[in-house]
DNA sequence: TACATTTGACCCCCC
DNA sequence: TGGGGGGTCAAATGT
């Protein structure tokens, strides 16, 4: 145990100060003793980069891919021990701290997201399988829901990755990590991807009327490209509602390329920039740039939503199953996750490219309002295909137990219940009746448990989950 | 030094 | 037509 209190003061406060103690052996030293197992070598690495007295940023250590999402100090503590290989599971992401001695900005969501991802791998070492398994699941989504896999294989590379509890995003997917692209490491160089596979700048960011929390802009930092996305957070920080306008003139941007150490391509930004962010990226992986609605839950129990505005379908949430099918701008997603396409076909409808930016927003609000109350109501649900929709989303499995056309909108509402035992979650998914194009989603109740599959997580962009500066900040 | 983010101010749209 | 609010710009600031 001294040894790892040792390790962690070590991590922590990568001082000049701390050789002072006169009990510390070397790092590497102190790692070898405390991981017997471990390799050593692993572990000299390690101090050294721990006792670097410099900062040293997230940016470059892109290999060590949860990175960017553990800043708090237990996290850190856990840094040293954990790298050895065979602990993976208790390391997680922590180890990521290493590269951030310095206390980063990282929001209570964020915490509570990390805390949530407990079991995401952090090391790459440890990560590489789990990656890759992300990797396989993700082309195989891909598969089932595009038909241009070929050509887009990287767009959701990333998002597995990406994916971890997000908020949610959760951001934020969120997502989760979406949010603060500091402090999500991994990838985030220039680009910055989020969640949704795409890389996002943040030009402003605004107190929005009637909430707490301020909206953030962002744009696509491809050349050229119209595509933006603005983030709005709930009450509790988390990611609620992210919408975006315009379709983008490119393709995802290539996913940093694992190499065969697999350490590359870690790292998930959220979108907010991530954080943005916040939308997992499972969920958004079809989110090919147009408008559309999407949701994400980054935090149970959280009702968040994805908003495109435009032609494009909202590939991610399999919930709004007709958004797979919209004809608009996305011509690559075929069927959704959930493989519910005939249900989509149902819901989509031909979508106008027109943005309805302000207003949408306001109407998109009070539809969810409404929604909300029903969904307490209890309507009367007609059971449709019950025993075949078990789909993922948000990091959660979800059973589609009915369909109903609720009063006051035509396009009919799917529930969902969390696949997961002990677990009575719930959802329904809606288009907004006033804008076809738009999804809502709301959740009730919270998850008692973790995600089933880690490598989904949805990480929030930082950016976007943190809570909301005070102006001070100058 | 370069780049990203922050944030006050301005512009535009809708009611 | 004016006011309010959302969206964007761009200088300042931070990393």
């Amino acid at each position: 145990m001294d040894i790892k209190e040792v390790g962690r003061i070590v991590i922590a406060k990568p001082v000049a100060s701390r050789p002072t103690c006169s009990s510390f052996r070397s790092f590497s030293e102190l790692l070898a003793g405390a991981i017997d197992a471990s390799p050593t070598n692993v572990c000299a690495e390690t101090a050294v980069a721990a006792i670097r007295p410099k900062t040293v940023r997230f940016k470059p250590m892109v290999n060590h891919a949860p990175a960017g999402l553990v800043s708090s100090p237990a996290e850190i503590s856990g840094t040293a021990v954990c790298n050895s290989s065979d602990k993976v599971s208790k390391c997680d992401s922590k180890s990521t701290v290493i590269y951030k001695p310095l206390a980063k900005l990282v929001s209570k969501t964020t915490v509570s997201l990390l805390a949530n991802m407990g079991n995401f791998n952090t090391s790459h070492q440890q990560l590489q399988p789990s990656v890759e398994a992300s990797v396989q699941h993700t082309n195989q989504d891909k598969q089932n829901f595009r038909s241009q896999i070929t050509s887009n294989l990287h767009q959701n590379i990333p998002s597995h990755v990406e994916s971890n509890q997000t908020v949610g995003p959760s951001k934020t997917a969120s997502q989760n990590l979406e949010e603060d692209p500091k402090a999500l490491p991994i990838i985030a160089n220039a680009d910055r991807p989020s969640y949704d596979g795409y890389n996002w700048r943040k030009y402003g960011q605004k107190q929005v009327k009637g909430s707490e929390y301020p909206r953030s802009y962002y744009k696509c930092t491809h050349p050229n490209c119209p595509v933006k996305k603005k983030v709005e957070r709930s009450l509790d920080g988390q990611i609620a509602e992210i919408v975006y306008k315009g379709e983008h003139n490119h393709s995802k941007p290539q996913p940093p390329k694992r190499n065969s150490s697999g350490t590359q391509g870690l790292g998930i930004v959220s979108d907010g920039p991530g954080q943005d962010a916040n939308i997992p990226l499972w969920a958004s992986h079809n989110n090919e740039g147009n408008e559309g609605r999407v949701e994400n839950q980054n935090e149970v129990g959280l009702s968040a939503r994805l908003t495109y505005q435009g032609n494009a379908p909202l590939p991610y949430d399999p919930a709004p199953t007709g958004v797979v099918n919209a004809g608009g701008g996305t011509p690559d997603h075929s069927c959704g996750i959930s493989g519910e396409c005939e249900e989509g076909s149902k819901a989509t409808e031909p979508e106008d490219d027109e943005p309805r930016s302000k207003r949408r927003k306001s109407e998109n609000q009070s539809n969810e309002a409404g929604i909300s109350g029903e969904g307490a109501q209890e309507p009367r649900i007609v059971v449709q295909n019950s025993a075949d929709t078990e789909i993922m989303v948000d990091g959660f499995r979800w059973r589609k137990y009915g369909q109903k056309v609720v009063k006051g909108n035509p396009y009919p509402r799917s529930y969902y219940r969390c696949t997961s035992l002990k677990c009575n979650v719930r959802k329904h998914v809606e288009r907004a009746s006033d804008d076809p194009r738009a999804f809502v989603t709301t959740y009730e109740g919270k998850h008692n448990h973790e995600m089933p599959v880690r490598s989904t997580n949805p990480v929030a962009s930082e950016t976007d989950l943190q809570a909301p500066k005070s102006k001070d900040k100058r």
